[in-house]
RNA sequence: GCGCCCGUAGCUCAACCGGAUAGAGCACCGGCCUUCUAAGCCGGCGGUUGCAGGUUCGAUUCCUGCCGGGCGCGCCA
């Protein structure tokens, strides 16, 4: 619908007199909006007050001529210049009910589109550690990311989801020797775990595994692990360096072999679980994409040859430095430490480069909110390599802070106890979690009410919504009761006797659907798909408590069900791209 | 100190990338169930959009400066 206001409104522009409007301000965006109130018609154009300035005239004036010029339209009833030049547009009762058939027609493509030009679009997100379960934090990037993939292939995108495993480094070194650490309790040792080891209860359960499949094969004493070590940080020392002489140690008691099969024990089951975790959550992704893999083909030491190349590295206090501050960053960065070793910002670059190499037209980054300082310097990495900057895109997510009832939630990564994905969608189930995750503009910080989440009551929007798509199926298994059929093209004959008050809000609401996806996809804002459905459901509710829809007169009756039959398309079309399910009853 | 995000009703948040009278839910007050699910509906109360300037026909939105909150500023990941 605002499609073709903004069509018309385009031909009436290209048909204005040279004089009154200049060539140059022909080339403008034409902005239609839904206006608030309904004494200024359906769609509201400021077309006039933007053109007034190049056609020396008052916006009045210049909406005049543009009113004449445009085109007649079926749709239209009536077009109105008000206030300071708005052109407000009133369209036909009939325009709005042939909206109802074009619902049913398209079924669950109503609300799909061309807009994106299948242009191919990868959107990067969740990719946390491999070191431990998925975290609350981490469920609200994956709602988010899940969600926006979802808008996009909705409104034409190709899209590709995608994990990005950092399996590489040291916190794998550190998770490896965790889990053998905890193997050497099992099997008997006594010592000190140390302060930089990860502590969570699942590598105590991945070191169970490994006990169970070596037995004692792969104990040494506790007294020749620790021989000799530096101290570690309780005892003054550095837990970094203590931790590295640790590995180190451990490496050369068990060998490399072995080490590096416990170092896959303990990566394959936490991504497995990982894995497990998103799939149950309805979270699923085209490609697992591991850094490791990136070093191993060499890619990252060929974005660092690029780099060379193009004169945007060089050498300092034994490091390979990137100029990052030639791009707008504070200052540069290093990409190679003095002692060999590659930092994450090299993976990074590789990472990018080949994305693009991968084909895709445009890269979204969805990260913590904690990651914002990357931005700038990935973006020089993907500039000096000879990117264009705006196909990079970062949407960061602000952190979320749980409550259960009116206490807050703890939620630390040191203590181990933290309140896990799992946890949280085991209290409060995936609907409500998925729905709760992307209510608010992910530029918001997030409090997480576990108990309105779980309340089966009008305060919790989940049920709300999911209560009127349930209401619909109910109607119809009552008319069934009553042995009545729901004739959908006899209602369709009779779209035009739906004039109620609430029976026009509905349905202009419904014919609004497709652009609300459009508006959610371009501003990455899928909030605003729970707000559409929120309204959506409350006008439902208010026409359902208004009307009857099983009345005697056969043609109002399949009407009124057609329209409810729309209604209920379009939320569970709605809660489809959310990822919450939409229940009969 | 520098940078990013945020500041809107008592609370949690919207406001369609500058538009018309700033809207919802919760809370509070008052109505509606012998008729399709009351998980609901209707009405009422509630605002100097943190503060002060600026830009223009028009500012919650853009700019500047303050105030307040969050998060970053490693040869960590």
């Amino acid at each position: 619908m605002k499609n073709l206001i903004e069509s018309l409104l385009r031909q009436a522009l290209g048909a204005m007199p040279e004089e009154l409007v200049p060539a140059a301000a022909r080339d403008t965006v034409i902005e239609v909006e839904n206006t608030r109130d309904p004494q200024h018609g359906d769609f509201a154009s400021n077309l006039a007050m933007r053109l007034a300035k190049a056609a020396r005239q008052n916006p009045r004036k210049v909406a005049e001529s543009l009113v004449q010029m445009l085109p007649a339209n079926e749709a239209v009833a009536k077009v109105e210049i008000a206030g300071a030049g708005f052109i407000n547009f009133f369209l036909t009762d009939s325009a709005y009910h042939s909206q109802v058939a074009q619902i049913l027609a398209q079924g669950e493509t109503y609300g799909r589109s061309q807009f994106g030009g299948n242009k191919r679009i990868q959107v990067e997100f969740v990719s946390a550690n491999p070191t431990g379960p998925l975290h609350v934090g981490h469920g609200r990037h994956a709602a988010f990311g899940a969600t926006l993939a979802n808008l996009f292939d909705a409104v034409g995108y190709q899209v590709q989801r995608e994990y990005y495993i950092n399996d590489a480094g040291r916190q794998m070194e550190i998770l490896a020797v965790s889990t053998w650490l905890r193997y050497l309790e099992r099997c008997g040792e006594r010592f000190t775990f140390p302060a930089n080891g990860y502590r969570g209860d699942y590598i105590v359960a991945i070191a169970e595994q490994l006990f169970a499949s070596d037995g004692l094969a792969l104990r040494r004493p506790a007294a020749e692990l620790f021989k000799n070590l530096p101290a570690d940080e309780p005892q003054g020392g550095d837990k970094d360096v203590y931790i590295d002489a640790v590995i180190a140690r451990a490496r050369s008691l068990i060998g490399d072999t072995t080490y590096a099969r416990v170092l896959k024990l303990a990566l394959d089951g936490i991504l497995g679980d990982i894995r497990d975790d998103l799939l149950e959550f309805g979270v699923s992704f085209d490609c697992w994409f591991s850094e490791k893999s990136l070093a191993d083909s060499g890619a990252v030491d060929r974005a660092l040859d690029a780099l060379k190349a193009a004169g945007k590295a060089y050498l300092k206090d034994g490091a390979l430095w990137f100029k990052s501050s030639e791009y707008g960053d504070e200052k540069d960065r290093v990409m190679v430490r003095e002692n060999g070793i590659k930092t994450y910002f090299a993976s990074d670059i590789a990472y990018v480069f080949n994305k693009r190499e991968r084909g895709f037209e445009h890269l979204l980054y969805i990260w913590g909110a904690d990651h914002h300082g990357y931005i700038t310097r990935l973006r020089a990495g993907l500039i000096a390599l000879g990117g264009p900057a705006d196909c990079f895109e970062v949407r960061l997510v602000q952190f979320v802070t749980l409550y259960r009832g009116g206490e807050k939630a703890q939620m630390s990564t040191r203590s181990g106890e933290f309140v896990t994905l799992r946890d949280l969608r085991k209290e409060v189930g995936n609907d409500a979690a998925r729905l709760f995750y992307v209510m608010r503009s992910n530029d918001q910080h997030l409090d997480f009410d576990m108990e309105l989440a779980k309340a089966r009551s009008n305060d919790n929007p989940v049920y709300y919504i999911q209560y009127a798509h349930a209401r619909v199926s109910s109607v119809l298994r009552q008319l069934r009761e009553r042995g009545l059929q729901h004739d959908v093209a006899d209602g369709i004959a009779a779209l035009n006797r739906l004039t109620e008050p609430q029976e026009v809000q509905l349905i202009k609401r419904l014919s609004s659907f497709p652009e609300i996806l459009q508006q959610c996809a371009v501003l990455r804002a899928p909030h605003i798909l729970v707000h559409y459905l929120r309204d959506l459901a409350n006008d439902f509710h208010t026409y359902y408590s208004a009307h009857q829809f099983i009345v005697d007169d056969a043609g109002v009756r399949n009407a009124r069900l057609d329209l409810a039959l729309a209604a209920q398309t379009v939320i569970r079309n709605g809660l489809k791209i959310l990822g919450v399910s939409a229940p009969d009853t």
